[in-house]
DNA sequence: AAATAAAATTAGTCTTGACTAATTATATTT
DNA sequence: AAATATAATTAGTCAAGACTAATTTTATTT
């Protein structure tokens, strides 16, 4: 089917294509780590693929085939990380990685064996929701913990970064997917939050924190 | 670690260096479907790893190193065929090709978790001994099904041939790893063997089938 | 031993997907 | 509107890993 380049600029387009703005080739670049002229040359290649189209005034987007190869790259990535969570004990900090290799083996019906032996997991250990065969999904959590009313608890229901190091200091935390928060106070000088984790001793966050946890 | 096509090189050596008799440049050319000029590229650039010696006399040889490695990656190899016929539900001809490609994720503890996971399996579904962690293996089936006497009766241990074909072929035979063989008789014009399997009635098969089976 | 066949090697080419450096186009300031 | 900064693009290079075609080496026949 596609290079492992081609899966994993797909992929990053797609992710780009999530966030408000359009899609510039700095921007891919950036996002992949690679220099910007490389990625020029790959927006030739996907063009003439048929998988996206790029217009100076719009930037890059996706076509609805490469949106649904894209969709399927997501599927396989993070059906892995449910994998490895749950089945082979990794913690949420060590999947992101291994299933960044694993997403890119194709088989006509690898992906929904492994869904169906994980139970059709709707969403992944960062509360991702995965989507299905047919390319459909669950929409994405969007409201953000910083956004919360001073007094009011919620669930935490994804995260927005995924570094290990946000993931680590969430363990440290105790703070998981399905971790009761309440913002007990928000500190007008810098936004800092003052919240109690699970009915527990109250804890401060920085406003960058508050913005990376997705809740509902 | 190693690139996709080092792995492949340093597999396909340890495959050949099961047989007996030197190991070339043509006969690695042939078990990977490459050109013999690429072939004598990579015994250079692996020689320079220090991951094979090449000698015109002795023909190619693993170092310590790299049957080490070479070794883990048959591991790995292994273990997702098992997870792939045991969780996911493949059948034994269907595997072999998605193995291959996941053999290549490497990961500090992925094969270890996997390999707990499935409980540490001795073999693999085609009756291949799997590597432990330290690189200790049980000792290969080696009998063939051909070279049983007349009238005696065996179990399936493993199969030489791991072909879709021959595994089809088998499917179709309802023979797998644990089935009982007799060898009823021995035709002696071409060497093909009339059995009776799982004590059911008679079928003949080739003296190349007959080779291909391991028994114990 | 010479002739022939087969295997190994070399030399040169190609594609993929990166890069750097230079140039051109577009935005942003002044 | 110029000047300046940033972004995009082009041109040229590189490494990996494959290939073909030509050559050299080694084995096998006659
Ligand atoms: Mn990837
Ligand atoms: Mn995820
Ligand atoms: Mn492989
Ligand atoms: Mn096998």
């Amino acid at each position: 089917m596609y290079t492992l380049s081609e899966e994993n600029y797909l992929k990053a387009i797609y992710r780009l294509s999530q966030d408000e703005g359009k899609i510039t080739p700095t921007a891919i670049a950036e996002s992949l780590g690679n220099n910007p002229a490389s990625v020029v040359d790959m927006i030739r290649k996907l063009s003439e693929k048929q998988l996206i189209e790029y217009d100076k005034k719009k930037g890059v987007e996706l076509t609805q085939q490469g949106q649904k190869d894209a969709v399927l790259i997501v599927r396989r990535h993070r059906l892995w990380e449910v994998f490895l969570l749950e089945k082979l004990g990794y913690h949420w900090d060590e999947i992101h990685d291994i299933a960044e290799e694993l997403e890119h083996i194709n088989n006509d019906t690898l992906a929904d064996r492994l869904d169906k032996f994980l139970g059709f997991p709707e969403y992944d250990p960062h509360g991702d929701p995965i989507p299905k065969a047919n390319g459909k999904m669950a929409k994405p959590y969007s409201v953000t913990l910083a956004a919360m009313k001073t007094g009011s608890t919620c669930r935490v229901a994804a995260v927005r970064d995924t570094s290990s190091a946000f993931l680590q200091y969430l363990l440290k935390l105790n703070i998981g997917i399905g971790t009761q928060i309440q913002l007990v106070e928000k500190i007008t000088f810098d936004n800092s939050l003052v919240i109690s984790i699970n009915g527990k001793d109250h804890t401060t966050v920085s406003q960058k924190f508050g913005e990376n946890i997705l809740v509902e």
